[in-house]
DNA sequence: CGTCATTTCGTAACAGCACTACGGAACGGC
DNA sequence: GCCGTTCCGTAGTGCTGTTACGAAATGACG
């Protein structure tokens, strides 16, 4: 009887697309519900009908960042070596938050003063923490980590976290090549024994 | 001739703490010029007049932060183990973000999209971090850290950095006591030693 | 003591933001 | 052709940062 919707689940995906689009483009100060309906060729009422407010639509960026890095990290093939495999997460995070510094901000950093996740929203975007958390055990029990796996995952993050800020400020080095070699620095100093073959 | 000036230096200082004191109380998001100046007893236009933009306000609260925090690690002690000295600097950083939280975020995150510190900025800024490259020399000289000392310094501003951003979120653990056992097993290591004493 | 010139101050406006009420448009049934 | 129902986007509200401009305050001078 009535005409037919627009504002389907399907338009819904598409302005999710759109708007981190517009997030990686115009960066956080860009972000703004009239110009993400713009890049989605849709209405700002409608933005509000399928996100409930401008947090709402943050939050599910969010999530959209976590099921990527998630992606990436399951990603990684694992290996013999423990270590091998937890450096190559750690690099996958990097990987992810060079090719992706603002979504990597949102998730990481809180750029927008209105939204902050719940615990239960971190909780849903835990996996790639697991994954490290499991590797990391097998570091310890190859006796090459200390400490409680769960402490040291986080130690680790904490690290990583640290370097992704860094990094994608541009305070970490000038160059590529002294950004990596204070990731390989800081990775190595996550381990008891030094990397075989290295001084 | 004309009426005596109100907008001076000392009231810009008063508006400066008052700023501070907005900004530790209502955070980022109720850090708004005209509640800022209704607490400092002043209209919004003389914020303007002395500070230019809010963005120049917030350059002159980024710098008060950074002195507050070279003042709290250049009262920390020298002892004879620049390992002891390392981890009290890097303990000064904790709390001194612990102390001022809002205030550490506007320093290392970047809570406000239009306000980024420029590289003269952060220059200026840098007194605590020479004071942590020196401290981090000693400890490579010493044969208890390995690596450049500016990249290893680097390394662990960017550990701290990372914890700092965990703690301050909520995301490094429910109680104080999680958060001290993992704050001192990241410190440890940064070390190729271990601690004596420590299993 | 009144008038004036000069400097300073705060009210009141502007544009742009997140958010939403509501009138009109688009359909199927008759 | 008309009507009832559903949906959509225009056009508003209130709040933000920012600023133009008129009013207020002062000392000098007649």
């Amino acid at each position: 009887m009535p005409r037919l919707k627009q504002r389907t689940p399907e338009l819904r995906d598409h302005v999710l697309v759109a708007a981190e689009a517009t997030l990686a483009r115009n960066g956080v100060e860009g972000f703004t519900t009239k110009q993400i309906a713009t890049d989605a060729a849709t209405s700002v009422p409608a933005i509000y009908e399928m996100f409930g407010d401008k947090n709402g639509l943050l939050r599910e960026l969010f999530f959209v960042g976590f099921r990527k890095l998630a992606a990436a990290v399951s990603a990684v093939p694992s290996s013999d070596d423990p270590r091998t495999d937890v450096v190559a997460l750690a690099r996958a995070y990097r990987v992810f938050s060079l090719a992706h510094p603002s979504l990597s901000k949102l998730m990481f950093s809180q750029p927008f003063a209105s939204f902050a996740p719940t615990d239960d929203d971190l909780a849903a975007a835990d996996t790639s923490r697991r994954a490290l958390v499991k590797t990391v055990r097998r570091c310890i029990d190859a006796g090459v980590v200390r400490g409680d796996p769960v402490d040291a995952s986080r130690v680790l993050l904490a690290l990583v976290q640290g370097l992704m800020a860094q990094e994608t400020a541009g305070w970490l080095g000038k160059g590529k090549a002294s950004c990596d070699r204070r990731w390989d620095l800081a990775l190595s100093m996550f381990f008891l024994t030094l990397p075989s073959g290295e001084s």
